[in-house]
DNA sequence: GTTATATATGCGTATCTGCGCATATATCCA
DNA sequence: TGGATATATGCGCAGATACGCATATATAAC
């Protein structure tokens, strides 16, 4: 029975995937290439890795058009909800974290933000 | 800097390591046979698990004698201090863990409790 | 010293995981 | 229909990880 949660902490002990959960955190919904941009890595790292946020019940995906936008699962689980708290804490804290939500902030996939 | 963090969410992500942070959480100090015998697993078992949870900063060790006493190393370190409330209220929410603490609370190693 | 108990660790193995590349799918627009 | 953009995924490989067993270390008691 643990192992729905270890697979959540497991989720997040990645280091790509701990920031993409940071960004969704801090900034709420964003579609793949924005947080891509972000990372500064390439799109199919991003999607994986959201991928694997999303089978651990952490992220949730809407889809707009082409656009996939995902955010935290905060709603309806609440293990998630605290571990959000605690992501938005990292995110002020955490160097590294804040430049990936500076970049998130000015990052355009040659689209409009929001 | 995000790899100490997920350093400490990926120590939270295996089972077993998931179930020794929580009975730390919820019952402070244990030595290894009694959080072993709680586990039902083998003492070595216990014993490596520990020594994770220790090099990701999430526990610390106190050696009596023979004995050694772990405990989560809540105070020094304000991410660890969050988790830690964190596993508490999965100890008391999640069937499993639960179990685990109540074969804790009645293991002994052949010594007194506490 | 020897023995017993508690804990830690070296090692081999089977499994898992993340990576990069190429390719596939999905949606929109002309 | 065909092309362009956004996202997802199959595959092979290299490195990491957990396991069980046996052994090593540490402390205490004799």
């Amino acid at each position: 029975m643990p192992n729905n949660i270890a697979e959540m902490f497991k989720a997040l002990g990645e280091p790509t995937r701990l920031r993409l959960a940071v960004m969704l955190a801090a900034r709420g919904e964003c579609c793949v290439c924005h947080l891509a941009a972000a990372l500064e890595e390439p799109d199919y790292k991003a999607s994986r890795h959201l991928g694997v946020l999303r089978a651990a019940g952490l992220v949730k995906a809407r889809r707009e058009g082409t656009w996939m936008h995902y955010s935290l699962n905060e709603t309806g689980n609440r293990l998630v909800g605290e571990a959000g708290a605690l992501l938005r804490t990292l995110a002020e804290s955490t160097p590294g974290l804040a430049d990936d939500l500076q970049r998130l902030e000015h990052s355009t996939c040659g689209v409009n933000t929001q």
